[in-house]
DNA sequence: CCCACAGATGTAACTAGTTACATTCGGAGG
DNA sequence: CCTCCGAATGTAACTAGTTACATCTGTGGG
């Protein structure tokens, strides 16, 4: 059951294992000594060895993804984009989800470390901040996605939204739509999602609206959506429109909304985040984020690593549709 | 740049490469030589190379997946399946789409095996059952998705569906709600698909009814899909139902019927492959995969390689919701 | 006909670890 | 105080490749 290796495809070829190298690799070989090799390899079924590769060349060419969770629509078009790059530079894609779990997010970024991948793009927390800062140091290219980098330093790349400007745009849409009084869903305390709120709040001070406390309600997982949002209703009266700031959420929140026969966009409009597939067909108006081309330009700076850090940020748009009511 | 080896922290530490090495892996040393040493390594801030381990250990822990598309609700679902049973023992997922190009598989499985992984799951075509076969006789399990194996050997397996099943299902539950001419959108020329077609036609015939060329229209990609379900509504006049025998294709299938301005389930019956998560709040009836499972089991499969094929045969379960009408 | 030189090939050192085997160490018993 | 024995540690071979350098081969020019 042991594998062919280079010593057996030199010895059948009748070369040293320095030529068979060479020929796969594309040295100076004789015309008929190459045609000898490949024929021994592909006789003996040879399928040369990427470790063994890796480890000379000091590192792997696959390129690690830590993220939250798959079944986010941002996370799944922004894998989809790594890998379209990673496949046009022939890479693989090396995957764990983190679940939102820290440990989790601690143990996966080592764990990439160890392989050496050739760069790596992750959506964790502070928690990592350290080790990926000395990977960057160490020649392993790291990308933040969804979050800025605190402290820039050269090979410690960011890729994310303007959170900010989205929840003034969301606001602003809200507004034009005749809506007053908005209600917030958030989950956990990301960054991101504590820009969107501060945007938010911006924009409707703009208007002249308030956002207060009793507006806003986290739910970390998909079963408490639904009291958050009647938290909501009790709590926060008058409220005639509600946004969902992260895309995870999005069909919990509208089956809270629709469970409680609240019609949308007549007795409350809803606005939520990340553009989806079905979101056409219900009417749902988005802030949509590029996410594909997010996750391109990640691949793409782990690849290119230029020499300082690089921080790039995308901007929101907003999809109309019928969700928050016609727009004047 | 140079990175910390073994050696470094072993020189740090005043002791041997072989005891730097026992202690990372619990062999027998002295707990104030233990001591030393992991001190040593916390400087330096040592981080094992995991493809020098694999290389020594004849293959890497990883579990290989290659997949048409992530896009697909199975297969997103199949591939966290898959990640969680691989995270709960400690392996990476490394990950390839094909987006159905038979040449992109080919390479992809290719370098998978070069990758020297654990094992591979793969949804893959035939144009690949070479090589994980002999992957499969050297010590590589591969697990087919989707698709049972024409000729069993030992660590090849297979995950499906019962396909055959499903039609037959579909079928009563179209027929139980009045439905009697049935028009098909298939994508491709998939084993599974060719399987859900034909159980399709002999649920139709135990009661009565036939399902002829012309109530059978494919589409390879989503753009195809208008005119696919256009080609239908022309030639297969009468229709009362349109059965999507893929799940990749729901979004376009639906939205071409009510562009069409056809409402469902009053001017035509609507049923899909894949639970989704929007299908509750849309009312659609879906044929259901255990997805999530069949990931899992695929990613287990891998792990226990038993010595034997397994074809592991799952069964499909029909979600009836409204899109078919009131069930008599 | 021999030499020089370039191109082809082989030898051996190197990558970063693991592990079988040999050696050294330390404490108990004689 | 010196064996003796087992535990602790070191040495060196091994994994599967790449590559610098040495050697060999062949051919053209003198």
């Amino acid at each position: 059951m042991k594998r062919t290796t280079i010593g057996d495809v030199a010895a059948a070829a009748g070369v040293s294992v320095a030529t068979v190298s060479r020929v796969l690799n594309g040295g100076a070989v004789r015309e008929a000594t190459a045609t000898r090799v490949w024929d021994a390899a592909a006789r003996l079924d040879y399928t040369p060895n990427a470790l063994t590769r890796s480890i000379f060349a000091g590192r792997a060419s696959t390129i690690g993804v830590v993220i939250d969770d798959l079944r986010s629509p941002f996370y799944l078009d922004l894998m989809r984009g790594i890998d379209e790059v990673a496949d046009a530079n022939g890479s693989l894609v090396m995957f764990a989800n983190t679940f939102h779990r820290a440990g989790r997010e601690v143990a996966h970024v080592r764990t990439m470390d160890e392989q050496r991948v050739r760069g790596l793009v992750v959506t964790t927390g502070e928690s990592t901040d350290d080790r990926t800062r000395r990977m960057a140091a160490g020649g392993t290219p790291c990308v933040i996605v969804a979050r800025s980098v605190p402290d820039p330093s050269p090979g410690l790349h960011s890729v994310a939204l303007d959170n900010v400007a989205a929840g003034r745009l969301i606001a602003r849409h809200l507004v034009s739509c005749g809506r007053r009084s908005v209600g917030v869903i958030t989950s956990g305390t990301r960054p991101s999602q504590l820009d969107r709120t501060e945007g938010l709040r911006q924009g409707l001070a703009d208007a002249g609206l308030r956002l207060p406390e009793a507006a806003v309600a986290s739910a970390d997982v998909d079963e408490h959506v639904n009291d958050a949002v009647g938290a909501l209703v009790e709590r926060h009266t008058g409220m005639d429109s509600i946004v969902c700031l992260t895309g995870r959420r999005t069909v919990a929140v509208h089956s809270a909304l629709t469970g409680r026969g609240l019609a949308i966009p007549d007795d409350i409009g809803f606005l939520t985040m990340d553009d989806f597939s079905w979101a056409p067909a219900l009417g749902i108006t988005v802030m949509a984020q590029p996410s594909y081309r997010m996750g391109q330009q990640a691949a793409e700076l782990v690849i290119d690593n230029p020499g300082e850090s690089a921080q790039l940020t995308f901007e929101p748009m907003l999809l109309a549709r019928t969700s928050c009511g016609e727009n004047g």
